[in-house]
DNA sequence: ACCGCTACTAAGTGTTACTATGTAGCGGTA
DNA sequence: TACCGCTACATAGTAACACTTAGTAGCGGT
């Protein structure tokens, strides 16, 4: 992946999937499907595990194990009080950064 | 600082700083109270010379050392051809995913 | 029997911003 | 004169995050 986007997507990408979570419930293998149909192309499917984990240890997400058709049980996240809390300040902060930006960005050259 | 904040700045605090020196050539002291001024209260000094250093191994930036009325002498950064290419491409990922972040917010919930 | 897709796990790496601290020049003031 | 505050830069050590790589394992189809 282009590097500036990878250091970009540290701080995000846990905001993008808490968001993706606060539309409905989902596992963590359809969290990469969805994060690819959304154009993020090169995102590791290891990444997201590893995300997953911080998050709810983190105590913003609840899990339920449910089987699956086609695999191993499905690791299933839903957003719990918590979690729509931090997403809250996400984007409070995503918003503060890209006012910022989007200043420099017309006021530039 | 707002944890979440420090996090969601890496990656973007190197394009704000090459955004800041695309406007006009500026020195670390000064840069750092463009950023005070621009809100980012709580950017501490050592991460922006930290990280001039770092674009200038990058070889972004030309530097020149030029003496101060009130203090030790200035190191003066200007962005460089290769500078303004690489604040190019950090427009254009910085697009992607502001137009992502964006289509999220707005579905949400 | 094997391959491909689904699905999760885990160890080790590089980059980045942070904290904390130190150096040093200059002007003003008690 | 001695000190304080502001200007100005430098650096060692830390935490967090996304990455790469590799592995386990169930299921359906050929």
């Amino acid at each position: 992946m282009a590097k500036q986007m990878t250091e970009m997507l540290k701080g995000n990408l846990e905001g993008i999937v808490l968001a993706i979570l606060s539309d409905r419930p989902a596992y963590g293998y359809e969290i990469t499907s969805r994060l690819r149909e959304m154009g993020f192309a090169d995102i590791a499917e290891g990444t997201i595990y590893a995300l997953l984990i911080r998050i709810e240890q983190k105590g913003l997400v609840d899990v339920v194990k449910t089987p699956s058709e086609k695999g191993p049980p499905r690791k299933v996240f839903s957003l719990n009080l918590q979690g729509q809390e931090y997403l809250k300040e996400f984007w409070t902060t995503w918003n503060f950064l890209a006012d910022r930006l989007q200043q420099l960005h017309q006021g530039g050259r």
